[in-house]
DNA sequence: AATGAATGAGGGTTCATTCAT
DNA sequence: CATGAATGAACCCTCATTCAT
């Protein structure tokens, strides 16, 4: 019996232990967790400082971590940044596919996802939008950049065309076109992204949504003109 | 007595030779020549290897000329910078004005013309966006660049909800709004933008322009149906 | 009281598990084999590497052992380099004690010993050449190194010039002196592991050791003058 | 007359002037002035710290100039090394070249030359030792260093079996072999650098160079018996 | 006893800026 | 005006050492 209260006491003991630990932020973690923390970092810091002054002390300090840490965990600080650029590539990917998911049958609704997606919050906090610019900036100068890029892009925008299509054979559309549909929208995305990052005063994302909606209904006006909302 | 007429001699030897190797190289307003002359260089230099990777010694080689130099004309790196970025953004807006002063008194020509002129080679050139991605990449931690860049867009747009005003009175487009339409057309267009700098295989200047006037025929029907041209 | 069993069997399992564990990989004085291991893998990696590339982590591989291994046996880095260099000075010195000790009692055969071990192979192994010059190389800026060198010497020193001179008065070489055959021969010594290390491809330890022979021949030409063999 | 003494008291002050420039360093140099500065303070670095403990910040405090000077001029450590690896090596060449050609034209004179110069100072400096033995140190497992140090032990060999030869000639030593003679003496010769490193209280350049001659002697009796003096 | 994640001082190098020429 | 040698702060990276496990 006092066995079991022991055993009580000693639990709980064991779970204040753990959590101080916790809290006096564990020395070792798992390996992915550790480069979690520094992508995350880095996110912060480029938002924060720009990638050009963007340095290893600052995504360290970030962090919470040592100077070393980060050769430790990506050899190199263009590993890292690489790193960082995928991470974001695949978390958009990640959005947008979980959206169409569970955005039921209807081309349109699909659609409406699609953009929605692009306007919400993990996707689209300022963080990651100026990520994505600063990135975009050196694509000129650096191919493994632009071959990131340009893979998101592409399977984002193959399945918008797919989308696209049905909506239009569904909908009779006929003098529409998937493609440019597609290229209209997509541009008007990234364009839209721009003003988030550039004139956060004046543009939200809310607003943002709005306009690109604003495209749809001119386009396909049996399907979107009365929904102004979401 | 002599001596003066020596001396008087010499120093007109010496302003001769001087004004001959001033003549060798440039002839008139050396001094905001050079300047310009630094500003191509960094544009180039941008373009080339990045912002982050443009250094004083890659703009004063892109140039062809000395290290210290651009201390002597700008003070700073960042105010070399600063001027470059200010130098595209009024080249971008004397673009748009000469094209609108040229395109007659039809708000649909207005529109046209706007649209034409940024996907034309002074303000579209390769090196020019990625000048602008360059820039805008770090908009987020710099205010200043923000700053020019907001303002940049705000003369543009306001000049764009004009004339589209106009056409809307002038079409009987009751439904559609200025605001919207400016804000849609100016997202396509840093959008395809964009797609220029990132996948320059599988788009051209002429294909983003052909996109965004899609969106004008769409928008205005009666205005831009016919005209796929130019 | 069952638990008790258990726990007693599972501590009883514990201990076997640790001591099969052990003995998979070594079997008694685990701590001076470690050792030597290390100081092996130092010698491995300063030949491999070089003094100035050999690093804790270069010599922890080159055992296939773990970071940390090395300050816990050595303490530091330093440490483990003056471990390394006295342990080849003493393999050194026991080498020509044990070849004097078996040479018999003949003044000349001692001395075509001395000469023979310096050519041989656990002492001229490529790897320990490299080691020694390596710990040269840095000699005139670390006193302890110089220390460990010089004592190593001296001791050989002497015993060569008490072989020299028996030599000498037994074969009646009066204008002979041991201490400078002593020096001329510990010089060519040297002179030719330098060779050995640097010209690898047009010395072998055979030349060398002929060389050196050549010089007793001269020098003690009653003794030496018809063994060129061994 | 006044004149005279202002002419006098004027040269006076330029010439103090120029002192105190002197003094205050010259913050400019010809370019290979800057070189041979940095070469110097590197073997001095060398010498005083050992190749391990040479740093960048080393050389260039022992230089009197600021960090960033070597990349300057010599891009890297690694070349800055390999370059006064070269230096010393050189001027090595150069030492021995001139010896031989104010030695006149016997064949021992020219063989005493040679063995002479390697003890007299520009080349036998206590510095230079250090940096001979810091690089063949490093020999092992860098190819570059081994290449200029076997390049520097060859042209000095095939000089001096030339020598020999004509030596062995001249005086009927049949049973002597240039080829022999070389190596024994360019192995006592390092050997005895050796010792000069190591053991500086035990060991002079005087010795050093007795120590060989006396090879000399017993090698060629009938040319430096007699001769135990310079 | 052994591991290997983490640290942080210090290494080589770059680069904006200064300044004598 | 223009040059380019020189500076030195700050960068990225390495590595000896520590320490929780």
């Amino acid at each position: 019996m006092n066995d079991c209260s022991f055993i009580a006491k000693r639990g709980r003991l064991t779970y204040i232990v753990r959590t101080m630990k916790a809290a006096m932020k564990k020395r070792t973690a798992p390996k992915e967790e550790r480069q979690q923390q520094l992508i995350q970092a880095t996110i912060r810091s480029v938002a924060r400082n720009g990638l050009s002054d963007t340095t290893m002390a600052t995504v360290a300090s970030e962090a919470g971590l040592s100077q070393g840490i980060i050769n430790l965990h990506f050899q190199s600080k263009e590993r890292l940044l690489v790193e960082t650029l995928s991470y974001i590539a695949d978390e958009y990917r990640t959005a947008w596919e979980q959206a169409l998911s569970s955005a039921g049958d209807e081309p349109a609704d699909k659609l409406a996802a699609l953009v929605s997606v692009d306007f919400k919050k993990p996707v689209c906090h300022p963080n990651k939008l100026a990520v994505w610019f600063a990135f975009w900036g050196e694509t000129k100068s650096r191919p493994t950049y632009r071959r990131i890029c340009a893979m998101r892009d592409m399977a984002y925008r193959k399945e918008m065309v797919q989308v696209c299509h049905e909506l239009i054979v569904q909908g009779g559309y006929q003098d529409v076109d998937a493609e440019t549909v597609t290229a209209c929208l997509s541009a008007m995305t990234s364009g839209c992204w721009l003003d988030l990052l550039t004139n956060p005063r004046s543009m939200s994302r809310l607003q943002a949504k709005r306009i690109c909606m604003s495209y749809l209904v001119t386009t396909f006006p049996r399907h979107f003109a009365e929904r102004s909302d979401k």
